[in-house]
DNA sequence: GGGGCAATACCACAAAAGGGGTATTTTTAA
DNA sequence: TTAAAAATACCCCTTTTGTGGTATTGCCCC
């Protein structure tokens, strides 16, 4: 190892004691530093200016605003910066869409302290790291043939999204553009495909899912 | 101050990055040691009865557990142990359930350190410390008559429960014995109080209060 | 002892959701 | 290149929700 200075980090999410203690975590590494703590979106961008982190470690969820969008334009704004993604979702789709908006990593929130590191220190050396909990909660409760079951195609995905907004089969159709019947169908094969007969059963499960 | 040794700190919470760092912010203290960690309520009991901690710091959110029924069953079985309830939800309802139940505080994730110490400290010293964010996210979202619309009932509540578990309101007076009637009085309340319009809403409000 | 609230219950009608089909086109993958 | 999978769309009919009312009973509190 070459005697460099450590590496400074930046950590942005709206839970302060997470905040706090992910610092204290990282301050017990020789190898980084955390220079600044943000909890709010909005206050983001200036805190990366100010102060030049090498990477920011991102929570998803900012008061509705959407961590993977901030990442995307801290990487475009800030060149050479590394941007790891930290969420509870353990969600393929998620990480997809982490690693398709150019982000350099994704760990869950109830990943080890080590895995954590390991990311961090993959990222900074150029790699990226996109890691999911093999065991997670969710498979877990459900069994052997969930996984299967489980196979919801994109529409679909993105339908159960709005109905968790709140929208009516109208509503849904109304904004993409499709019959209602079209809508209908799918909230069908959806019920059919994860084995529930009612909205309450559907938010229930998409909440579990990490929207 | 006398030359006491630190107390002993039992986190239970599922999120290991958050236990960790908590973890590392709390032994950083001279007076506060954590003693252990627990990741699931399963290994709460025995945790507690191995390691004898004086205070124990609890998530809400256990996968499905209710932090507060497994607080309250804590403090039952474990004569002089110290609860407090750590929690995203900054919800007064919860609040006074933690506070019904016995527990001996309450406070949110995003507190600052000083405040979650605070609390620590308060608690160990045979008081309480119930703490809300008053510039909480949910409020603000909400408007100022918020609060006053949020005055559910303990029959409402019950309601919302078992339409949260996919119940049907025809299967709902089964299980409380009235009439489908009576429950679709209390649904349409609980709408008005609520200000909303759908099952999908009502869903996504009561997985935001914490059930 | 009367006003307010919670809980119960009913009616009627409109709007959604749920469940049974079938069918066409486009996309994907073997 | 072809067969499967995904996305689109329609029909019909039932059940459940949602919304607008009204009304009675019991309880607590001032």
């Amino acid at each position: 190892m070459e005697p460099s200075p450590p590496s400074r980090l930046l950590l942005i999410d709206d839970h302060r004691l997470f905040n706090d203690g992910l610092k204290s975590l990282l301050d017990a590494q020789t190898d980084l530093t955390v220079c600044g703590q943000v909890f709010t979106a909005a206050d983001a961008l200036a805190a990366v200016h100010r102060l030049a982190p090498q990477l920011v470690l991102l929570d998803v969820n900012l008061q509705g605003v959407s961590g993977i969008d901030l990442g995307s334009q801290l990487i475009h704004n800030f060149a050479g910066l590394y941007v790891i993604l930290l969420t509870m979702y353990n969600q393929p789709k998620l990480l997809d869409e982490a690693r398709r908006a150019g982000l350099h990593g994704y760990l869950l929130k109830d990943a080890t302290t080590d895995l954590l590191l390991k990311g961090i220190r993959t990222v900074l050396n150029g790699g990226k790291f996109f890691a999911l909990n093999e065991s997670g909660h969710f498979i877990d409760r459900f069994g052997d043939d969930f996984a299967r079951r489980l196979s919801l195609t994109f529409r679909e995905v993105e339908i159960i999204r709005l109905i968790c907004q709140g929208l009516s089969s109208e509503q849904i159709a109304d904004q993409l553009t499709l019959s209602v019947e079209t809508i209908k169908t799918h909230r069908k094969n959806i019920h059919f495909k994860l084995g529930i007969s009612k909205v309450a059963d559907l938010i229930q499960f998409a909440i579990k899912q990490g929207l």
